[in-house]
DNA sequence: GTAGGGTTAG
């Protein structure tokens, strides 16, 4: 043998091979040289693959250049596959079917190679296997024992798991801390701290698997003492910890554990480590932090896997350099996984680039539900509902098996259908959950709270809150929005009150809820009371306070609050008081509050219009042609909104002056028949608010033409002379003074209800009123 | 050769 070789040969032993070139040179050594016993030294090549992160190709190279391996060699290869990922393992199980089908005595499948089997197989696989080991002698070997407990104790039934514990004779460590995991998994943490303090002999890894278990419950406090008291750590240990805080979003602590991880020289934080570290700082989102974070990785020189990719991907996409995050995604190739595609897509999405994700997703080699969760919940976060709905039917049609949407799915799904008003389309998700037995969790509840009081339907928000089992903040705040946007203030106040009862604090959000219940209702005294009451005012709740004192007509004490507010007024605030002076007819603070407003946001034309309408309804007309002047001279556009008809399960959309739907002839000569009868019955003076021609809408630049109109007339088309029934019409936008006078001569002449969702308000009209008599 | 830690969606 010649020295070299030798020398290699120890380090393979050793295992203290470099990269994949030392590799490549000693086993065209071991090839050329013609060792005695190759399949060892093959064996050991293959092993140091996995020390290395040698690509699967190589091993198999390595693999296909022996003739007749034995089955020693074969286990190290399946060793190696099966941590390559799930990607690999049907390789492991074509291979091991050729050998248990192989008349080659040296193959015959041993001990060693069912551990390795069992780990990969997935729960479906365990009863079967279980037998099968069992009738060739095998369920007695330490190793297969401990797999195929383990395996219960993973995926269930726990108690078999427990019972083949119960049943051994002589149980090692491994065996109790497989135990210990299971229990935690399946949340029974009593019997995991019974079996951890009856242990007669406890390891690192049943201490870090306490750690974990605590962790993984939400536990922190306890999760820590334990991490204190463990006689020795490991670097498992240290992420054990450290993944604890981040995922539980105690991010500062996590950051400071890792600084004293780093400080103390007996633990290098491994690729794990930067892996969780580089997640608690993109959930922090603060680029400098980033910053610091890629430096310190560069200046160690850490080898960039495909996890840390990963999740620099997702930091720099949230600590908003999306352009970073593409870069990385790029340069990764053949490196990337699904999840660096779903990361992607995500990254994306929060940037509201929805186009990209769009490409992206139908780039992917493959997909699982988070990337089709990613996508929906995407557009439904930006606005675009009825494309979410569309992809996810897309999804239910999907021919994979595999593939079925969850309770995150959903919840994207139902509030999507919420911000389309879509109650039937809300009813039938319902049913998809009983077909598909899709568990309802607390989230899914919360969705279908707000979804039910987005569409208007308060009873079924008050029932779907009784019936979930328990409530947190987000479910008392999506009931109390949804009474403050249906003007029922005291049910708002007193399910504060309730939820202060049970134990549960109400938020920034559930202030903001109550606060504009009471400026919607006019409860002025209630409102300052609540507003007293919150310890540290966030600056939309000054923009609340604002509005209700604006609403009552204290615009006075309204200027002076913004005066005293200890931040930046931000558009809201100003938005408030300018909406407050249009209606109590005071100039100067209407004039002070736009001009704030056109510098605060430059293209928001609504603030022209309100402006300008103030000067028009004070007959200042010169003023008004002032401000129609400022916004051609800045390019301001006045945007236009959409409304939607939720009709036979499908939703239609209107905007000004819509001429592309169907119906669209129809729908005019309701709405002209309705006009004129308007007239005559006296219930107009003036006809050109009635008579108007579509197009002539269409050219008119200030006044709010209506795109609720001929959501109203599609209505009144498709239902015919059938005079019952509720038409519910959602606008994006708010529903201008006009608009609101025409709705309500339109629910007399036909003697329907009319229910209108301007964003977050309900309008509703009967017999000529309106239930929103506030209405500005 | 067992058992403990990691990235994405709400």
């Amino acid at each position: 043998m010649s020295d070299p070789l030798a020398k290699l040969l120890t380090i393979c032993r050793t295992s203290k091979l470099s990269d994949l070139k030392q590799l490549k040179q000693l086993h065209a050594q071991i090839i050329q040289n013609s060792l005695h016993h190759q399949d060892y030294w093959i064996s050991l090549l293959i092993q140091q693959c996995t020390q290395i992160r040698a690509p699967f190709s190589y091993a198999h190279l390595i693999f296909l250049s022996i003739p007749n391996p034995n089955v020693f060699l074969l286990t190290s290869v399946l060793k190696f596959y099966s941590q390559l990922g799930p990607q690999y393992h049907h390789h492991i199980f074509s291979l091991f079917h050729q050998i248990r089908h192989s008349s080659n005595h040296h193959l015959k499948p041993d001990a060693f190679i069912y551990p390795i089997l069992i780990k990969i197989s997935g729960k479906n696989s365990i009863n079967p296997l279980h037998g099968h080991v069992f009738k060739l002698g095998f369920a007695s070997d330490h190793f297969v024992r401990n797999a195929i407990m383990d395996m219960y104790a993973k995926y269930g039934p726990i108690n078999l798991a427990r019972q083949l514990f119960d049943e051994m004779p002589d149980r090692k460590i491994a065996d109790w801390n497989s135990m210990i995991s299971g229990y935690w998994k399946w949340g029974y943490q009593e019997e995991a701290s019974r079996l951890f303090e009856s242990m007669p002999e406890k390891n690192v890894i049943s201490w870090t698997a306490m750690v974990t278990g605590y962790s993984k419950s939400g536990d922190l406090e306890n999760a820590r003492k334990v991490f204190d008291e463990m006689p020795d750590k490991s670097v498992v240990s240290w992420n054990a910890m450290l993944s604890g805080y981040a995922q539980n979003d105690f991010v500062e602590e996590g950051l400071k554990l890792f600084e004293k991880m780093m400080d103390s020289c007996d633990f290098k934080p491994d690729e794990t480590t930067w892996v969780t570290i580089i997640s608690s700082c993109a959930a922090k989102g603060d680029p400098q932090l980033a910053k610091s974070l890629v430096s310190s990785i560069d200046r160690r020189k850490i080898n960039l896997n495909c996890f840390i990719k990963t999740a620099l991907i997702d930091m720099h996409a949230k600590c908003g350099s999306l352009e970073t995050a593409r870069q990385i995604f790029d340069e990764m190739g053949v490196q990337r996984n699904l999840v660096s595609w779903n990361a992607m897509i995500s990254a994306y999405t929060k940037n509201g680039d929805l186009m990209s994700a769009r490409k992206i997703f139908n780039e992917m080699p493959e997909k699982n539900v988070v990337s089709w969760n990613s996508l929906i919940s995407g557009y439904a976060q930006n606005g675009q509902s009825a494309m979410a709905i569309e992809l996810f039917k897309e999804m239910t049609t999907t021919k994979a098996i595999y593939l079925k949407p969850d309770q995150i799915t959903m919840v994207s799904v139902i509030s999507a259908y919420g911000h389309l008003g879509a109650l039937e389309l809300g009813k039938w998700a319902m049913d998809f959950f009983t077909k598909n037995q899709i568990k309802l969790n607390i989230s899914v509840y919360n969705s279908l709270i707000s979804m039910y009081s987005r569409c208007g339907s308060m009873e079924d928000a008050k029932k779907t809150f009784q019936e979930m089992p328990t409530r947190d903040v987000i479910s008392y705040n999506s009931l109390i929005a949804g009474f403050a946007s249906h003007g029922r203030a005291t049910e708002a106040i007193e399910l504060m009150s309730k939820m202060k009862e049970e134990g549960i604090e109400p938020d920034r959000i559930t202030f903001m809820a109550v606060l504009t219940a009471c400026s919607h209702a006019g409860l002025s005294k209630q409102g300052r009371e609540i507003f007293k009451s919150i310890r540290k005012p966030a600056i939309d709740h000054y923009a609340c306070m604002v509005d209700l004192l604006g609403r009552t007509g204290q615009l006075d004490e309204a200027k002076m609050l913004i005066d005293e507010m200890p931040m930046k007024p931000h558009a809201g605030v100003y938005g408030a008081l300018l909406n407050a002076s249009r209606v109590h007819k005071r100039v100067e603070l209407g004039e002070l509050a736009a001009y704030k407003l056109f510098e605060l946001e430059p293209e928001n034309s609504g603030n022209y219009v309100l402006l300008s309408n103030i000067y028009a309804s004070m007959e200042r007309w010169e003023d008004v042609e002032k401000i129609r002047e400022l916004m051609r001279k800045r390019g301001v556009k006045k945007t236009t909104g959409w409304s939607w008809v939720e009709f036979e399960g499908k939703v239609h959309r209107f905007i000004v002056g819509d001429r592309s739907h169907k119906y669209s002839e129809e729908i005019n000569k309701v709405l002209k028949e309705l006009g004129k009868k308007m007239i005559d019955l006296g219930y107009v003076a003036d006809k050109s608010c009635v008579l108007r021609d579509v197009e002539e809408e269409e050219k008119e630049e200030m006044v709010g033409t209506h795109s609720e109109k001929l959501a109203i007339g599609f209505a009144l088309v498709v239902s015919g002379d059938d005079a019952r029934g509720v038409i519910r019409v959602v606008k994006n936008l708010r529903v201008c003074g006009d608009c609101h006078r025409y709705i309500k001569m339109i629910s007399k002449l036909v003697g329907r209800e009319i229910v209108v969702r301007d964003n977050n308000r309900f309008h509703c009209f009967k017999d000529g009123e309106c239930s929103c008599e506030d209405y500005w």
